[in-house]
DNA sequence: TGTACATCAGTGAACGCGCGTTCACTGATGTAC
DNA sequence: TGTACATCAGTGAACGCGCGTTCACTGATGTAC
């Protein structure tokens, strides 16, 4: 068969979107490609029409996956979206019980440590523009102080989310998410 | 040959160390059993004398890993060691630099909260307790506003060394680092 | 209008490779008689 | 004292399996003449 025009780019973002949900939620080591070409309703060869190799696909995932989050992040500060409802969006039960869909900082940030320079490269801005866009967030303090208090709270939800998921005592857990709610809570409202 | 009194478990204890190494400098799904005996300088098959399985494997190295780690901290705690220091030696370059001897936590859960329940059970002791000793070293508040800051501590320590090592740009691996230290002495010194 | 060829997303079998695991075997020493 | 057997940590080749990657091929449609 022929196929429409447009059609390659939606077997592309579909096979992203496959791969960003399997990465997130086993790890990028643990998922391989048939599994994902399967799941995206197609075989083992195509997956080369689209991506030169496992490591591309990866930095393409990395990279849309975080810009949505970020797109998704700065609509919220533009619609005055208070820092806290992010926090507790970030820290809830949802989000811990979900990491498919989740923050893929929390769920791939070790591995990521340990990937090429052309995937770190990626990750890296991404990370700078989040630290940028919640130091915008924060009302209180100088410029310096509000940049240490967003990457403070980034750091302690990236921390708390993956504690949360990784221990296996449903009260522990929601303890972990609680308790970092309120101490990332009171830093952004901090004077 | 005949080995000494107490040498298959000198052989385990060295099996252990280099896999504990290994695991986290390269996180657990990436390690080969291979790779871990020939720098034990072992043949594959003696594996199996030691451990049942390499998951068997995977739980003793956290189990040992985290009482280590463990056993310093409440020694630092037991000795006036103030939780200040803790944080500063826990958020160093020194501690990013070298994974492979860190702390466990950090390198690797993300990879724990996918691994079996028997895996998770032994990590989840290990935090519990970890957040219990770093709550008596908590000067000011109630137990429970102790315990909040003990929490909060735990979870910016493990999110911020590890963005501080995915980050491919010293500067801001550096930047992030400082920052973590002085939210966390923050609340850890806050009344 | 009909025919020959080009295009190209996708198929599916095969490649070499390293994985975790198994197992028959080794060989130095200890023990029994 | 000498001999036969037991012990056991470790060897090293082999197992089946799934991995990432390659490639000859398909088949529906577009284009050229």
């Amino acid at each position: 068969m022929r196929y429409d025009k447009g059609h390659k780019d939606e077997t592309r973002r579909h096979i992203l979107d496959v791969a960003s949900t399997q990465f997130r939620e086993s790890g990028i080591a643990a998922v391989g490609l048939a599994g994902i070409m399967s799941e995206a309703g197609l075989t083992n060869g195509a997956f080369y029409t689209h991506f030169a190799s496992k490591e591309e696909l990866v930095r393409e995932v990395l990279t849309d996956a975080l810009t949505r989050r970020e797109e998704r992040h700065r609509a919220n500060l533009e619609s005055g979206v208070a820092l806290e409802t992010t926090i507790r969006d970030y820290l809830s039960t949802r989000h811990r019980d979900h990491a498919g869909k989740g923050c893929p900082t929390a769920a791939l940030v070790a591995e990521i440590a340990r990937h090429p320079k052309a995937t770190r490269d990626a990750f890296t801005g991404k990370v700078a523009d989040f630290i940028t866009l919640m130091t915008e967030q924060i009302r209180h303090g100088s410029a310096k102080e509000r940049r240490r208090k967003s990457i403070a709270i980034y750091s302690t939800m990236v921390g708390a989310l993956q504690l949360a998921r990784a221990v296996n005592d449903k009260t522990l857990s929601d303890e972990i998410l609680e308790n970092a709610v309120e101490a990332a809570v009171t830093i952004a409202n901090a004077r």
